[in-house]
RNA sequence: GGGCGCAUAGCUCAGCGGUAGAGCACUACGUUGACAUCGUAGUGGUCGUAGGUUCGAUUCCUACUGCGCCCACCA
């Protein structure tokens, strides 16, 4: 028997995960989940709590539907970010920096690795998250190392792979060059300095406008727009470069935008990616004056060597002030890139790196999305996706650092380059290459973007490079499920490097989720403070609670906004429907295996089994759309409006009194058909409860396996609906007549104030027969629902009450208004009118009549029909009323 | 500068070419044997603005306004 109080804690935490039921099974369609592989540094935050709840829930409803299913876990290595917080640590306890070497590093970060990856998978499973964690992977176990050399190899003996010198995005905190996506920009406050560059063979100056007055150690040019009246006279001529005095060209170039700063530009190759393209049109050298760690370096006067950049530009204005070279300094606003880990400002910096000739991957990339092979949900996020591929850059794949997949290169004592997915193979190409019996080689140093590795994801999991028959069987069947944000990152990636290593897809449905902001719509982050744990959400309200709203909240193409009590929806649902086990429970309603749906020939059973079909086929229909909170509402509808309000209501005088009445047509002994009536009324019970747990077991899997212990049911599979076949149109009329009257009648009684202890004493002799017949049929869940007797004559004065199938005559002693009750009779009649003549209206409209179709011209005649008896009706009660 | 999304009840959001919906909040009443994490009944909306298409527009189209985001630009 279940508690009387509903606490969740009280069996989530019982429940020790079932790897046995998240395993595949080997018969039923393929489907496969590809949980992006969560940094192995940490904790989960809300957005990854939805997002895996989603694809849990998918992964579970295919599991129940019968589907082979794997729902694959990994953890990332996730090179920078888990990098830098180990190093951290080690400093914080008193190392010294730059003194530890890459084996102590990385001996650290796996030994740190190993209790980090067991406290994410713990989060992971508190969600009720069923990866089949027997094939928990690691982007950078052995099987993903082999895998990216492999791929890296390929890929470079195709030519997409090359290695040179070019501008990247330098972090000089980190000290690696990082990819275009990493890059952040921001608006910062700075300052714009106007300095004179002097003429060669003149006194005249020309004016150049900076933000970044220390990088005039690598000026080659100055850039004019050729059509810049002002600066014409220039063109040609030779300034001298402030402080050093090296001559350099003035140019005429496109790129010098007259309406920006004084028109003219220095030209500083190596320090800006424009002035690197215009040094490029106009030959200019390229004069590198930076270290990694964004200090002057050896190319600048001895007084700047080793400055930092920011310190250096101070003194470099203070210097050209006292020559008298500062014009003027303005302050303003403008963009500028930080790196998105270490929050760094970024350099400019020409190094010499791995790239992906990206461009190239993206062809058939591009055109799977195109033609339908793989399809985002929702639809418009695949604007996005051709909007980046269509202009895709060369991606920079190497970093400087030691965690990670470390390049699959190395060099030979001359610097002859040897690719090999092993150091065996490159020594034997090196031994091949020198015709000597041994050479030594020295690997790359750098390691892959982590990004690689996650591209190759959905292979690397199903054991490629070798073609297993789960390969076969699984890959281009999976489900990806992300967040916007990684659609470049990840989810490009994988169909890029997908189709290149494997010749097909790795996926057909990409769904995007919503973003999860704070309750003002703020992104969450730590800086601000509004982070909501959901672990602490787990603990306060339980995690199917979590998940429940979770999924509730989450529409299409809207962002999701929260705070830590909207966890109380779900909850509430929870606790609702634990109570209504609870009675089901009480009065013996379990489940019984032999019994027959649809044989089911009470009506209030037809009515809840029909509820029930209903909401089974149109959940079906909101999960295979990722309409996860369409199926919430659904659900909630049927167990908290359907099934409590109404059926267990209405079943309550059946399941309860031992004197009940008999329904009609049943002339035999009474004791004998109550007991009857009484056990079929415990088998649907029993049985819609069951529906309702299985229902739920996507989106709610603790209770709902809680529940189904309850009912003695283990089999958790998912209804079908299909086999359901009663017949119960007569019994939804009839149950909905009994609802409009209990409605109407309490609706009466709120408005006059009666007390709800207080019975009324109702007759329904001019109703319709249907509505007697109901009345009779239901008169203990009708008298108790509505708080009245049933009589043939009422005692004293009544009021007439209009509902749908005829007039309640409502006894309300003396406390009649009759003004006041003729009034309100009429208002109700007045909006019937209106409403009347509206679709009167129409049906009096020719094109309405020949252009509009045949349902809705046909439902606004039965409209008309309808409200006239009802009107009809109305008048009759006010004319009764007037009696009184 | 280019693009995308959103605008519906006090709040958070569904919906939809044919009589505007839910949850929360609010108001009134209520602890009748599943449930106060509850029940019953209510209040509350010319569906951002202006045009257009249509027999009919909150729904489709266009423009505009406001908010948010992505990409690009960075002297």
């Amino acid at each position: 028997m279940l508690d009387k109080n509903f606490n969740p804690k009280s069996f989530e935490k019982n429940f020790s995960f079932d790897i046995e039921a998240s395993r595949r099974k080997a018969d039923g369609d393929p489907f496969m989940v590809l949980l992006p592989p969560p940094n192995v540094t940490g904790s989960l935050h809300v957005g990854h709590a939805l997002c895996f709840t989603l694809q849990d829930i998918l992964a579970r409803y295919k599991r129940l539907k019968g589907y082979d299913v794997l729902f694959q876990p990994g953890l990332d290595h996730a090179g920078i970010v888990t990098q830098l917080l180990v190093e951290k640590q080690l400093y914080d306890r008193g190392a010294e920096k730059g003194s530890v070497s890459r084996e102590a590093l990385l001996k650290e970060i796996w030994f740190w690795k190993e209790s980090s990856a067991c406290a994410v998978i713990e989060q992971l499973k508190t969600l009720g998250i069923s990866c089949d964690f027997s094939r928990l992977r690691f982007t950078l176990d052995e099987g993903s190392k082999r895998a990216v050399a492999k791929l890296f190899v390929k890929l470079y003996n195709d030519n997409l792979i090359y290695r040179g010198e070019r501008m990247v995005n330098w972090d000089p905190q980190i000290r690696s060059a990082i990819s275009d996506l990493e890059v952040v920009e921001k608006e910062v406050d700075a300052q714009q300095w106007y300095i004179k560059y002097r003429l060669e063979d003149s006194n005249d100056a020309i004016v150049v406008a900076t933000t970044r007055p220390e990088t005039i150690f690598g000026d080659v040019a100055i850039a004019v727009n050729p059509r810049d009246r002002r600066h014409k006279k220039f063109i040609g001529k030779n300034a001298y470069v402030p402080l050093i005095d090296r001559l350099i060209p003035i140019v005429a170039d496109e790129y010098a935008d007259s309406k920006k700063g004084s028109g003219a530009v220095k030209i500083t190759p190596a320090h800006d990616f424009n002035d690197f393209e215009v040094g490029k049109r106009h030959r200019l050298p390229i004069i590198n004056i930076m270290n990694d760690r964004g200090e002057l370096n050896g190319a600048v006067p001895e007084i700047f060597q080793y400055m930092d950049r920011f310190e250096a530009r101070r003194v470099v204005v203070d210097f050209i002030e006292k020559k008298g070279q500062l014009v003027k300094v303005e302050n303003i606003k403008h963009m500028a890139p930080f790196g998105d880990r270490s929050g760094a400002m970024l350099e400019p910096l020409i190094t010499n790196q791995w790239f992906l000739d990206a461009a190239r991957l993206a062809i058939p990339a591009l055109e799977v999305v195109r033609n339908g092979q793989v399809v985002f949900s929702p639809k418009h996020w695949e604007n996005i996706y051709f909007e980046w591929l269509n202009d895709i850059k060369p991606w920079c794949i190497s970093r400087q650092i030691w965690w990670g997949h470390q390049i699959p290169a190395w060099y030979g004592p001359d610097g002859q380059l040897f690719v090999a997915e092993t150091a065996e193979e490159a020594t034997q190409k090196a031994v091949n290459f020198y015709g000597k019996n041994s050479v030594e080689l020295v690997q790359d140093n750098d390691v892959l973007d982590t990004w690689f590795s996650s591209g190759m994801w959905p292979f690397i999991v199903l054991g490629w490079p070798q073609n297993s028959e789960e390969f076969e069987r699984l890959y281009s069947n999976m489900m990806v499920v992300t967040g916007f944000d990684i659609i470049f990152f990840w989810v490009a990636r994988m169909i890029m490097m997908g189709i290149y290593a494997t010749g097909k897809v790795p996926f057909k449905n990409v769904y995007i989720h919503a973003l999860v902001r704070d309750e003002k719509g703020r992104k969450m982050s730590k800086s601000k403070g509004n982070v909501i744990d959901p672990l602490v959400l787990c603990e306060a309200y339980g995690a199917d609670a979590v998940r429940y709203t979770l999924a509730s909240m989450s529409s299409p193409g809207r962002d999701i906004k929260m705070n830590q009590k909207s966890i109380e929806i779900g909850r509430n649902f929870l606790t609702k429907l634990w109570n209504a086990v609870r009675f089901a429970q009480i009065n013996s309603c379990l489940y019984c295996s032999e019994f027959d749906v649809n044989s089911v020939k009470h009506p209030l059973g037809q009515w809840i089994v029909q509820k029930i079909k209903t909401m089974i086929l149109d959940v079906e229909v909101a999960v295979e759309n990722y309409r996860f909170d369409e199926a919430i509402r659904l659900i909630q509808q049927c167990v908290w409006n359907s099934f409590c309000d109404w059926y267990m209501e209405l079943i309550k005088p059946i399941l309860q009194s031992d004197s009940l009445v008999v329904a009609k047509n049943c002339s035999t002994n009474s004791s004998v058909q109550n007991t009857l009536l009484k056990k079929d009324i415990r088998d649907v019970t029993g049985w819609a409860i069951l529906q309702l747990v299985r229902v739920l077991y996507p989106f709610t899997p603790f209770i709902a396996k809680k529940l189904s212990g309850e009912l003695e049911v283990t089999d958790m599979s998912w209804p079908d609906a299909a086999a359901i076949d009663i017949d119960g149109s007569d019994s939804l009329r009839c149950i909905g007549r009994l609802q409009e009257a209990i409605t109407s009648i309490r609706s009466m009684r709120q408005c006059l104030g009666v007390s709800p202890s207080e019975k009324l004493e109702i007759s329904v002799e001019s109703a319709s027969q249907e509505l007697i017949d109901v009345v009779a049929e239901y008169g203990d869940a009708f008298s108790r629902m509505a708080g009245v007797s049933v009589v043939r004559d009422i005692a004293g004065q009544s009021i007439p009450l209009v509902v749908d199938s005829g007039i309640i005559h409502v006894g309300f002693g003396d406390r009649i208004d009759v003004v006041e009750e003729k009034k309100r009779l009429n208002e109700i009649k007045k909006k019937f009118v209106q409403i009347k003549a509206e679709s009167q209206k129409k049906l009096r409209n020719k094109n309405f009549l020949s252009k509009a179709s045949a349902d809705v011209v046909q439902e606004h005649n039965d409209r008309v029909k309808t409200l006239n008896e009802r009107i009809t009706q109305l008048d009759h009660a006010i004319k009764s009323l007037e009696l009184i």
